[in-house]
DNA sequence: CCGTATCCTTACCGATACTG
DNA sequence: CAGTATCGGTAAGGATACGG
């Protein structure tokens, strides 16, 4: 199991990559990893634009990778909590890292072309 | 310009990962970060199993991008030597630390599934 | 030696509708 | 509330052939 098994990397960075790489698996990393603990719908909350099938997939992928814990409880409403495992956590500094680097070069880019051309959301 | 503009972004981290995401993308800065500058046909041969499209490819992107510099020599046979830009060389850090994860997560991946399963080649 | 030009496959992802 | 199921579009990437 592990969506990332079975699949071959020229590198190691490209098994990092992989984890990560997902459309909207940072965004759920970050979320999980800054503020705790997620309900699934507080999660589709937090990430406008994503749709219930997307969130969904990159959860149980993240899940089958060993980088996020899925907790079920058994009421109704159903009620699913999320959260980042210790193996997940690790994921953070490299997170931090590329959010720096995003933030700076986004400004290096504004410097060369003239006009503001980099559009980012406010999700931060 | 640049293949980064005008797509829109949740977050400066997916900035980040559309710089350096591509397939090959890591794999050539890697060698143009470790082993300084090279020519063409020296990155072909570096990387088995890229072909000369998606080669050209990449360091386009990559080039207008503002990461990999290409200068072209006027002499024939042709000669275009390829490397960092200082902009480039800030990434460095960065897939320093995924190669590092990537090593760590393997190793406690193969823990987990009792048969080794996530198949790196040689390059490192 | 260093590319272009085509063609084609497939993986990823979005829209939408339905369910325990 | 937290999911499945199905369908379809699109862009990334591979194979191959040709060119300055």
């Amino acid at each position: 199991m592990g969506h990332v098994c079975a699949k071959e990397f020229n590198c190691e960075k490209e098994l990092t990559l992989a984890v990560i790489g997902g459309k909207w698996k940072m965004l759920i990393l970050w979320h999980l990893g800054k503020e705790g603990t997620k309900r699934f719908n507080e999660l589709k909350s937090l990430m406008p634009g994503i749709t219930q099938r997307m969130l969904v997939n990159q959860l149980r992928e993240l899940e089958s990778d060993f980088i996020v814990h899925r907790e079920v409880y058994a009421v109704v409403p159903p009620k699913v909590e999320y959260s980042l495992t210790d193996q997940g956590r690790t994921l953070m500094p490299i997170l931090e890292s590329m959010y720096d680097w995003g933030k700076k070069y986004k400004g290096f880019i504004e410097e060369q072309v003239d006009e503001p051309s980099v559009k980012i959301g406010h999700t931060k």
